[in-house]
DNA sequence: GCAACTAAACCGTCCAGCCGGTATATAAAT
DNA sequence: ATTTATATACCGGCTGGACGGTTTAGTTGC
């Protein structure tokens, strides 16, 4: 709930949570020590200590600040999709397609991974987004189960990704974005 | 690689890793350990370690006993399923249904985060299935853009219930499951 | 008599969190 | 203006406990 760096950096924090993400990455989630982190970070284990008081607060952290990119990433793409037939499940749609593209999604499947090796608990942040999304997309569309199917076929698409267990050449995964634009757009026949 | 319990008993192996999964479940799967194992699995460490000479080797065996499941249980849905199209992409999405529902892919996901946690190379098997899995959509599929989108909501759907982030309701699924399947069977319109 | 354990001690390693410091900056008191 | 106090941001050694794995000596049941 703190932020005690508001003078001129504007870094520690974020080159921790950065650190952190990487070595899962590399090593596993199992396998992330707080002195890794540090290490990775540039700084001593005190001062990781300092900015994240507890290994769960770090997780926390990471969660966290992965939820804000997204949220955030889907409120810039809100304003660039065209309008047309179930939008907000195309913006929803698009928003984890471009996370997994830009490579933010590794990021983000470490995390969860890292979260969920040390306490499931940590995903209740992660519930609750993804129970707003299916609000969202139940006030919002115009073929409700075409949203469903194209929300879950991509958040399959991604979780695959995420976890490096993707078949897909990208000749595969371009039809398949494709076909599943086309069914949320032009929705499922009755 | 040893199966060393091959005579009368059947139960020491599954019911450790039975011990194993639930363990995963309830404590996360960076907390598994060996002791803890052993005492759910109601053995003693010795035991465990008879069976499973290394953590890893327990984590390998989580892995394969659940392929082994799910291709068996496909297997024995084929036989079930009624004819019509795309017939490999509906016996796919039943299977993992079915296995979502029957509780088993709690199992799987805890499984799968615990070696994860511990190595992510614990997957490789996990991947060729995958890769199989495709292979077979693409040779068998009538329209395999619907094929695909089905597989890959189903996926989207059993990886939520895997985490236990879903936030539908039994109707909720219901209908995306008849969505899902109304995609696969009638196609993707062009 | 051997496979499949039990029971418990033990070892080496790893690691989270603690704690006493340090450096700098800003503010308050004298 | 100088001292004193307070807060921020960080350093890094230390420890206590947990954990994977080994060993040993004994037990049960087919």
């Amino acid at each position: 709930m703190l932020f005690p760096c508001t003078r001129g950096r504007k870094s520690s924090r974020e080159k921790i949570l950065d650190a952190a993400a990487e070595l899962v990455a590399e090593i596993g989630a199992g396998r992330l020590t707080l002195d890794a982190v540090a290490e990775k970070a540039g700084l001593s284990k005190g001062g990781l200590l300092y900015n994240f008081p507890t290994k769960e607060a770090l997780l926390q952290g990471m969660i966290q600040r992965m939820i804000d990119q997204v949220t955030s990433e889907k409120d810039a793409l809100r304003a660039t999709v065209e309008p047309g037939p179930n939008l907000e499940a195309r913006v929803v749609t698009k928003t984890l397609l471009n996370i997994c593209c830009g490579g933010k999604m590794q990021e983000f499947a470490t995390g969860m991974m890292a979260a969920t090796a040390e306490n499931p608990g940590l995903l209740d942040p992660v519930r609750q987004v993804i129970g707003n999304t299916l609000k969202q997309l139940k006030a919002n569309s115009d073929d409700l189960d075409a949203a469903l199917v194209g929300w879950l076929a991509t958040e399959g698409l991604s979780n695959l990704e995420m976890h490096n267990l993707s078949p897909f050449t990208d000749e595969d995964r371009d039809r398949i974005v494709k076909a599943i634009d086309r069914v949320v757009v032009k929705g499922i026949a009755e």
